[in-house]
RNA sequence: CGGGGCGUGGCGCAGUCUGGUAGCGCACCACAAUGGGGUUGUGGGGGUCGGAGGUUCGAAUCCUCCCGUCCCGACCA
């Protein structure tokens, strides 16, 4: 592509109302342009990228024997009322009628249509299993579109479904599809997880979604630095290590009246915040029969409310008590509670449960105790995993140590069972020539939230820096001056018919108009891998000047070798096509 | 849906408090110079000041209503 005839697009300074640096960028290089809130154009550039991405992804899910379909984006209200999730999906689904006032919705996912087509056209269980997907574009009328293409209401997705005659198959199909999105995140060039998203149910592996790790994520995930385990931080278990060290002080009743809180005990009274223990009071269960019930978690660590209010005992939604209760309950203020002489239940966290010597609220107001030791004290209680993971625990699957970083979701794939099957009759005849409702699964890759996910975890200050198999172009070929250059032109025309003939996507800036820094910073911001510089000064040895977009320093090729030396660099990731 | 901000040439903004008929930078067009990191000069083109109503001799500016848009909270690829 020749720049002086192609969209170029790109601006010097950052529109106001881009928040984070994908939305920027992307604006910045040409990629978008908005059209209404959370709608966007896709122009040249963006499109280029978004087109490798949904290559690589049908490269794969072929591979994988998934079958290629295309569903509408308008579908029937009826399905969603056979369904029965019409009501629930609310106003995000956008509604429409036709000419005959018949109602019809904008698809924000296809699971009823695809599984109306399947209970028409799939009869036998000979026939299963089979999945297909499609990359299509999605409407969800989001409460707030945000962060440019990140969160729009219109977006492209990839989405599958597989249809089996049982769990077993399924789980072949769910752990063929998870391979899958492995290769396709790994050919993206993207450094992600695969993150469980509800450990809970259906054996911890019904549904996992997979995050590309950046700072702007929007998702807090613990992951083992050396293994693949990885959860949502809110749903990562949290296991301790080692055995409760002896008892070495004695317990002393301290008057400690200007400490409510444990910052306050632990300046005033120089205890390290490791030996201090919070006390939370909450509403207990109608299980447990009401009243209230204590949460203990270590001074320095965080109680995890989602893991709290799964707890039998404890009510759910979590609720702390009020003042006046703990009062009421316990006979002293909240800033003054611990487990020595607790009138209340009491669940400890792991951590606290391996503690001695610790110091904790005496439930007198005014007071603490200090050196308290389980068992020797009081009884240890029940113990539950109460906190948030933290970076540096130890990981669950008994390998390497917790990594905290942001994810941003780019996948789900899910087990969905026969909710849809059985709701729109989606039935096969088994080998016993009886009527089963066939089990589903589905898996999504938001496309073009991974081209934003892309720039957000791969960019400088200058601009984006592309994983190489999804750029717009591969390399960038600019002339110094083309203009006064006979020679530069020359070279740069011969170069450019050659890449191009070897199926490497260049871009030619043939702008005459243009300086060198106005070329460069567009390459640069644009986020190409490779460039090549064609200048007089380096020509009188027969030489251009080759640098990669993270590079700082340039290389002197030979130009007779360049062609060799680009085809070389691009890598066997992304060989060239024809 | 709550809370807050902002709407002025394509983009980024000033002007609004204190009414007098619109300005700056970038981009664009022409010419000239320059030519290895967003160069410079000269001359141009382009704006119903988000919309409607009102106050006033006069409204970008004051008042009312509406719309759009962005940010912060519960959903999601």
């Amino acid at each position: 592509m020749r720049t002086s005839r192609y969209l170029l697009a790109t601006v010097k300074e950052t529109p106001s109302d881009a928040a984070i640096v994908s939305h920027q960028l992307m604006l910045r290089a040409g990629m978008i342009r908005k059209l209404a809130s959370g709608l966007y154009s896709w122009l040249p550039t963006g499109l280029r990228v978004l087109q490798k991405v949904e290559r690589i992804i049908r490269e794969e899910m072929d591979r994988c024997g998934a079958q290629e379909v295309l569903m509408p984006v308008v579908q029937p209200m009826e399905l969603w009322e056979e369904s029965g999730r019409g009501p629930d999906y609310g106003p995000e689904l956008l509604r429409v009628r036709d000419r005959h006032d018949n109602p019809f919705c904008l698809g924000p996912t296809h699971e009823e249509v695809i599984t109306d087509l399947v209970r028409n056209e799939i009869q036998s269980y000979k026939q299963l299993p089979m999945n297909f997907y499609q990359i299509q574009t999605k409407f969800r009328d989001e409460i707030r579109p945000r962060f440019g293409v990140m969160r729009s209401r219109e977006f492209t997705m990839k989405d599958a479904y597989s249809f089996h005659l049982d769990q077993a198959s399924l789980e072949q199909t769910y752990d063929a599809m998870y391979q899958c999105y492995c290769r396709i995140f790994d050919r993206l060039g993207l450094d992600y997880r695969a993150v469980d998203a509800d450990p809970g149910a259906i054996g911890g592996s019904g549904s996992q979604e997979f995050h590309v790790l950046a700072e702007s994520g929007e998702d807090a995930i613990a992951f083992s630095d050396s293994s693949d385990y990885a959860a949502n931080v809110e749903l990562a278990e949290v296991v301790v290590e080692g055995e409760r060290p002896a008892p070495q002080q004695e317990m002393k009743l301290v008057d400690t009246p200007d400490a409510r809180t444990i910052a306050e005990l632990v300046e005033q009274f120089d205890q390290p915040i490791e030996k201090t223990v919070k006390t939370l009071v909450v509403k207990a269960s109608e299980e447990a029969g009401g009243g209230l019930i204590a949460l203990l978690v270590r001074g320095d660590q965080e109680l995890n409310e989602l893991k709290a209010e799964k707890l039998p005992r404890v009510a759910s939604p979590l609720e702390m008590a009020g003042g006046d209760e703990i009062r009421a309950a316990i006979g002293a203020g909240a800033g003054s509670l611990g487990p020595v002489n607790l009138p209340v239940p009491c669940i400890v966290d792991r951590s606290v449960a391996l503690m001695s010597d610790f110091s904790a609220g005496a439930n007198i107001d005014g007071k603490h105790y200090f050196g308290i030791n389980w068992e020797r004290d009081t009884a240890l209680p029940e113990v539950a995993d109460l906190r948030e993971a933290q970076a540096g625990d130890p990981s669950p699957d008994g390998q390497g140590r917790l990594e905290i970083r942001r994810g941003i979701e780019v996948g789900h794939i899910f087990q969905l069972g026969t909710k849809y099957s059985e709701a729109l009759g989606a039935t096969v005849l088994d080998e016993n020539g009886r009527d089963v409702p066939m089990t589903m699964g589905c898996y999504g890759i938001g496309v073009t939230r991974v081209v934003a996910a892309a720039i957000e975890q791969n960019h400088d200050e200058r601009g984006i820096i592309w994983p190489e198999a999804i750029a717009p172009f591969h390399v960038s070929l600019v002339p110094v001056n083309l203009k006064k250059s006979p020679r530069e032109r020359e070279l740069c025309e011969q170069l450019y018919e050659q890449l191009t003939e070897a199926g490497v996507d260049v871009l030619y800036d043939d702008r005459e108009k243009e300086r060198l820094g106005v070329k460069l910073a567009d390459a640069e911001l644009l986020g190409i891998p490779h460039r090549i510089v064609v200048a007089e000064r380096g020509l009188d040895d027969g030489k251009v000047e080759y640098r990669a977009r993270r590079d700082t320093e340039n290389t002197m090729v030979e130009a007779d070798c360049i062609l060799e030396f680009i085809i070389e660099r691009l890598g066997a990731a992304q060989p060239p096509r024809r």
